[in-house]
DNA sequence: AGATAAATGAAAATGATTCTCATTATCATT
DNA sequence: AATGATAATGAGAATCATTTTCATTTATCT
């Protein structure tokens, strides 16, 4: 007789989960918590703000959504690859298509086990570089 | 007679930012404010931790030091050119000296005006590999 | 259907960070 | 060195995103 190793909890299917990750799919933008609730709300009244936090975390986990460590944290239901910029003017989150080549046995001499990895890039959106000119 | 831009605010040199600068210079590691504040408040007893939160974020946009923006938020004396590898399993960050080619002219077809970008590399350090092939 | 385990909703708790404001320190000038 | 202007400090309160707790509900398995 052996010890198991910690139960890997089943997750359930429930319709708030189905909910929550249909309205993140839909979306173009990079909704905080809070953003996507009040999206979700209408469409079931009784939802809590919490249960969002759960489930956004939960999907991050299961690879189902992407995460954008700012503050507030933003979700990405768009999961193909791709690279994010921020407006250091506005805060405002682009996607940007383009492929950085990562070699994994780099990371491996340094005795990590790539798992992945993001790419932030930071700069001015042109609505601000308009207003800065505007301004100056 | 003309209005003039909003007056860029003069930094003072004080003690407590010369000794924060100092300390986190000195360090290869990758503090938090409050890790940073347990190490000043040594040399400094009177000084408040909201001061440390304050310089260093000064320094950030001076461009003295470097940012991480995990939670909670990191700082880096080493402002060579690195990246950084953050383990899933610890958090610890670790520095990676190799370059990604980000090419600003790419950006600014985008209607972007590049500053700068960062590439945080997930994966599993060293010894959180060995604990987890013990558990198995 | 009944048992089991996970998810939910509500409210409270947490924790990092930021704000306020009275006081103090710095810096450029007298 | 004294002055005046302005920025920085320290202390505590406030904020805000996020997480925890716990009683209840729901999904899934047999």
């Amino acid at each position: 007789m052996r010890v198991e190793k910690a139960s890997s909890t089943k997750i359930k299917n429930t319709k708030q989960r189905e909910l929550i990750l249909n309205e993140l799919r839909k979306l173009m933008s990079h909704p905080t918590a809070e953003e996507l609730y009040k999206i979700v709300v209408k469409k079931n009244p009784k939802i809590g703000l919490c249960t969002i936090y759960r489930n956004l975390e939960t999907f991050y986990k299961q690879g189902l959504v992407g995460k954008i460590c700012t503050k507030p944290v933003r979700y990405d239901g768009d999961m193909s690859k791709h690279s994010h910029i921020r407006c250091t003017s506005c805060g405002k989150i682009g996607d940007i298509f383009f492929n950085v080549p990562i070699n994994p046995v780099e990371i491996q001499k340094l005795g990590y086990k790539l798992q992945g990895y993001k790419i932030e890039i930071t700069g001015l959106c042109s609505s601000c570089i308009k207003k800065q000119k505007r301004e100056e």
